[in-house]
DNA sequence: TATTAATCGAGACGGTACGTCTTGTCTTGGT
DNA sequence: ACCAAGACAAGACGTACCGTCTCGATTAATA
C-alpha cells in the first residue's frame, strides 16, 4: 500500500535508475496543497495532480495503482504524530488521547484531508483496512492500554468491557469531528467527556 | 435537493405531458438494485443508472442536478422508519433508539447503500447539510427529547450537557457503524452501551 | 471503409439524434488544412485533428476507426475529377489521362496529401486495398478501355499486352510523381511520353 | 544519416570505451526480424527494438538520431547487390536490370522491408533524399549508362529523351513492385516490357 | 598497474498521444 | 411538455513511447 507498489526489485540489486524520492515528496505535497486549497476531492484527477506536481503521470503509476492508494499514503503523511501520556492518571491520559483527536479534527491542513480522504477512502475496503491497520488500529491500543491500566489501577469497575469503553470514550469526538463537520469542538471537550462519562449519569444521591 | 430540481411549472397550470413518477420510482429503484447486487458507487456513473432504468439521461437531469442529489434521495428512501418509543423509563427508550441505529448498520440493503452513499456524501458539504437537516437532525431531537424527559423525571444528573451526553450515547454505534466496518454488532449492544454509561465507571464501593 | 462505421442503425429506423454532416465536412477539411500549412503527417495525431477542427475525439472515433481510415476519406475528397476524354483518337485520349495525371501530382493541396498520405496507407494493406479499389482501379479501367478501343480501330498492335501496356504508359508519371519528388513533370510530359511510345524506340530506317 | 552520428570524437585520439560493432549489427539484424516477422512497421518502436536487440535506447539514440535514421541503414543493408550486366546488347542489359527490380521486389526478406520502409521514408523528406542519393540514383544511372550506349551503337532512336525513356523502362516494374502489391510479377516480365517497347506500338504493316 | 573516460543494459523521468469512458447539454422523432 | 435514443465538446482514464537522464558495471587506451 506504501509507495513502491510495483516494486521496483525483490533482491537487492539496484538496477536502472533509482526512483527519486524528491518526486515522491513533490506529489504527495501536491495533493495536499490542492486540498488545502480547497479543492473538492472529486476533481482531484490524476492528470491534475501530476501538473501540479510537474510530474509525468507514469511517474505517478509507477508508485501507486490509483488516486485511492496514494490518498492513503497522503492521509499517512497529514497525520499528526502520536500524542505523549503524561501517565499521572487514567483520567489524565484520557484526556490527552482525545484532546489530541480533537485538535486533528480542528487543524487546518489535517482537517481539510482527514475529512475528505477520509470519505473518499471508506468506499474502498481494502484501502480503508489498510489505512485502519497502520493508522487507526495503534491508536485504538493505545487508548485500550490505558484503560487496562487503569482498571489494574483501580481508577475502573472490574467488571467493565474496555473494547467497549473505548469506543464509548473515543465515540462523542469522532462523531463531532467526521460527521457533523458543523459541530463545535470547544476547547475543554475532552475534559468534560472524559469526567462526564467518570462521575456516571445518576444523580448524586442514589 | 428533492426531485423536481428544474420545477415542471410555478403555477398551477399544467401543460404538456407530466412527468412520470413511475420513472422516478424505477430511478431510485434502479440505484438500489446496482448498489445491492455489489456494484462500488464509483462505478454508478449516471450513464449506467439511466441503462439500468431503461431510462434516457435527461430524464435524470430533468429531476436532479447531478449523482450526488440523486444519492440523496435514495438514502431517504433506504432510511428505516422511526422507532417506536415504549416510554416505560429513559433507559428503555434509549435502548430502543441505539437498538434502531445498530439495525440500519446491519440490514443488508440499507447496510450497503448507507456505507457507500454515506461515504460520498461527505466530500459535497452542502448535500451532506441537506441528509443532516432531513434525516440525522429528526432522530437527534428524538434522542435529546429522551434524555430531557429523564432528567425531567430524575433518572439523570441535573447538570449533565444533554448535547453532549446524546453524542456519548450514539458515539459508540454509530463508530461501530460507519467506521469500523468490520467491528461486530453485538445482539445485547443498545443494552451494554446504556446500562455502562448509566452505572458509571468508577468503583462500587467508593 | 467510408463514414459511418460504426453504423448508426441498420434498417431505416432512425433513434436518437442524428450525426451532423457538418462536422463530418469539418474534420475532413481540418485535415486538409493542416496538411496544407506543411504540417508533417506524422505530426497530425487524432487529439491535434480534434483540436483543429473544434470536435471532441469521440466524435473522429464514431466514424473512423483510427487515423488511417480517416485518411481515405481524405484521399477521397481530395482526388480531382475524372478527366473528359476528347474520344478523337487513342493517341488523343492517352495525352488527356496521363495529363490528368500529371496535373493531380502538382496541384498544391492534392499533391501535398497524396504525397504523404500515399506513402502513409502503404503501411496498411487493407486500407491501401480499399483506396485502390476505390480510386486507382477505376481510372485504371479507363486507361484500358481507351487502349482497348485503340487495338479495335488499328492503332495498336493486336498481339500486345493492354494491362502491360497500361503500365508502360502509366509507369513514367507515376515514378515521377510519386517517387522521385523532386524530379519535374514539364508541361509536355504526356505528350512525349504517349508519342514516344507510340514511335518506338528503333532508329527510324530500320 | 550513417551510424555514428553524435561522433564519438572529432580528432584521431580515441578514449574510454569504444562502441561495439556487434551492438551496431545486433539493432540492425533485430529490426529485420522484426520486419520479416510480419510485425507492421507502425509497431516497430525504439523502445521495441531496444528490448528485441537486447540493448538499452541510449545506445541506438547514440548511433541515429530517431527511428528514420535507422531505417536508411536497415534499408541500405536489405538492399541487394547490383546485378552483373553481359554487356551483349543495350536490349540483354536492360532485361538485366529490369529483372534485378523485379527479383528485388519479390524476396522474402528485402520485399518486407522495402515495402514498409519505403512507405516510411517517403514522409520524411530529406531521408528519403539520402536513399535516393545512396541507393536509387547509382541504379538509375546504371540504366541511363546503358541507354546511352545502346544510342551510340544504334539500337536506340537519337532524338530519344533518354532520361524520359529510363523512367520508361523501369516505369511498369516499379509501378508492379510498390504501388500494385497484388500484382503479379511473371518471370519473363522483364523480357516482355524490354521487347514491347523496343517492337513498338503500331500495327506491323503501317 | 592503476586511472580515466566513454560505453553498456536498465530503467526513471516529464511529456504527448492513444482509444475508451463519463459528463452534462443538445437534437431527433415519437407519445 | 415529456420520453428514449444517441450525437456532441470536453476532458480524465491508464498505457505506451518519445527522447533525455541517471545509475552501477564493463572495457580499452593512457599514464
Amino acid at each position: 500500500m506504501s509507495p513502491a507498489d510495483t516494486e521496483p526489485r525483490q533482491d537487492g540489486t539496484a538496477r536502472g535508475r533509482p526512483r527519486s524520492e524528491a518526486v515522491e515528496r513533490a506529489i504527495i505535497e501536491g495533493v495536499m496543497k490542492l486540498l488545502e486549497d480547497g479543492v473538492p476531492l472529486a476533481e482531484l484527477s490524476i492528470e491534475r495532480i501530476a501538473r501540479t506536481a510537474g510530474v509525468g503521470k507514469a511517474t505517478i503509476y509507477r508508485r501507486w495503482s490509483g488516486k485511492e492508494e496514494l490518498f492513503v499514503d497522503v492521509m499517512r503523511a497529514a497525520e499528526p504524530p502520536d500524542p505523549q501520556l503524561p501517565g499521572t492518571s487514567m483520567r489524565d491520559d484520557l484526556v490527552v488521547l482525545l484532546e489530541a483527536l480533537r485538535r486533528r479534527g480542528l487543524a487546518g491542513r489535517t482537517s481539510a484531508i482527514l475529512h475528505n480522504v477520509h470519505a473518499q477512502m471508506k468506499s474502498s475496503p481494502n484501502l480503508w483496512a489498510a489505512y485502519h491497520d497502520t493508522v487507526i488500529l495503534p491508536r485504538r491500543r493505545l487508548g485500550l492500554d490505558v484503560l487496562r491500566r487503569g482498571r489494574e489501577n483501580g481508577e475502573l469497575r472490574a467488571d467493565v468491557d474496555l473494547e467497549l469503553l473505548n469506543d464509548i470514550v473515543v465515540g462523542p469526538v469522532l462523531v463531532r469531528t467526521l460527521m457533523r463537520p458543523d459541530a463545535d469542538l470547544p476547547d475543554d471537550l475532552a475534559e468534560r467527556v472524559v469526567d462526564t462519562l467518570l462521575q456516571g449519569l445518576r444523580p448524586v444521591n442514589g
